[in-house]
DNA sequence: TTTT
DNA sequence: TTTT
């Protein structure tokens, strides 16, 4: 019924941009989120919380995300699975982002607009003509291996 | 830096109560949190997100919360990881609850507060005598073997 | 930068839909929303916050909606400010939603879908031909006088 | 039953420190939260929204935070209201923040921590013992006037 | 002016 | 493995 998500952290690396069968752009990240205390002792004090976000949003995210830089992530928890090479099923959390606020300015010159740009997905009802490839849900479609065809349209989230 | 959720969704099942070795109580549920709107034609049309609560909280949870029951939570995405028994890595990713409404009354009688009971966590700083046990990231704490003992104080939120 | 609002209450009264003088559709209502624990003696233990919806939104909640449900919004806070009859300058405070619950299913028969219809605002860029009427902030736009005409399509959020 | 506010903005001032007749810290301040797009052609393009914190947090907001500052804020609405000096009811809308995040580390030397202080309200249950003066709500507790002996211990939010 |  |  409701499923909101807001996130400030840190990205552990550079996004990573690809593009769906049908030409659908989709931006990966990971952001580092400190604990509130870090229960003294403990050696874990982040939570490592991978981020998509898609179409506009996306290339906006790969333009200018960079490794390290603070950023604000609004969104809703979403769990995929699929089944991987042994036949088990695998559960995939991540937060799919809909609003992305940039809370660094780039340090190497460029965009100084004042500490923060931002990005709102716009959404596209209607339209998916592409829609419906038949490799659904048996492949991660975020698997590492470079092959961006393995990313099914049928993840997208609207 | 911050990391807030909130959900309002149904329990897929009753609540579980385990202890920890030290006698800490853990409430462990999972809610099906329906999307916007089904995307005509896919099958897919919820998010099962696992929830948990500790001490006070989950003991409440345990008691009032039932299956069906629409409930809201707020609270945390946790991201924990554990050896699995082939020496493999595993990644759980939850909601750590502070916060859970009880959106719905009891049908069969009793606690009908017109509509709606609620808890929240109060956190206990300091203490915790008992933690650090040596079993810790070895083994799934929350594997569904019915023995608690599984259950590391490490896990411990605060 | 990032402006987000989750409520969950009762109405206070049963919700007023008005139109815009260019024919948009505004719906208000307050919520009641109970605090956590009711400092015991005080006699304050809710806050009444009032709610706007616009469009679409505002025609299923003034449909559906009704005194005493409980219902959850999400939207942003949103703080207009008009000059009064005296010439003072007035504030006023109030969460714009783009995504209401209703929690609770019409209990005199009718719509029993289940316990949770709801309604997501889709925001219609560009249009709005008719906008910029002279009137703008100087008149309460929601002065209850029942005069509709008093809403200046320059409240509209989006 | 819910009432959750997340806010990213920034300070319009240097925040106003000041402390109840029975000696508990109270710092306010106004975040400038800039709207998603600017309506093209729309001169108001933010929302200016007022911020309450209680005790240690507002200490450390009144040391830390300054003008300009990109600042996180969560916390909940809260809707006070009391009688002017003209016998009217006036109703003042306010964020009370449990939870504060420092976006931008301190430009004047100092607290560089790596780009984020932050602060959490750590609820004291309990005590209040010189609490229940009697001038409630029949004057605004945090008029601009200078004197904090203004400022009720019954607006205590716990 | 307030809901259960 | 999933709720209404």
């Amino acid at each position: 019924m409701l499923n909101r998500v807001i996130l400030i952290g840190r990205l552990t690396r550079d996004p990573e941009l690809r593009y769906t069968p049908s030409g659908v752009a989709v931006t990966q990240f990971t952001l580092a989120v400190d604990r509130p205390f870090s229960s003294q002792g403990g050696e874990r004090e982040a939570d490592f919380i991978p981020v998509v976000t898609w179409r506009q949003l996306a290339e906006t995210c790969a333009n200018y995300l960079r490794k390290g830089r603070l950023t604000a992530v609004e969104g809703r928890i979403q769990v995929r699975n699929y089944e991987n090479n042994e036949g088990k099923r695998v559960y995939v959390t991540e937060v799919v982002a809909d609003n992305v606020r940039f809370l660094e300015s780039n340090r190497e010159g460029g965009n100084s607009n004042g500490g923060g740009g931002s990005m709102r997905e716009e959404p596209s009802y209607g339209g998916g003509s592409g829609r419906g490839n038949s490799t659904r849900n048996n492949q991660d479609p975020f698997s590492d291996d470079g092959k961006p065809i393995d990313i099914s349209d049928d993840d997208l989230p609207f």
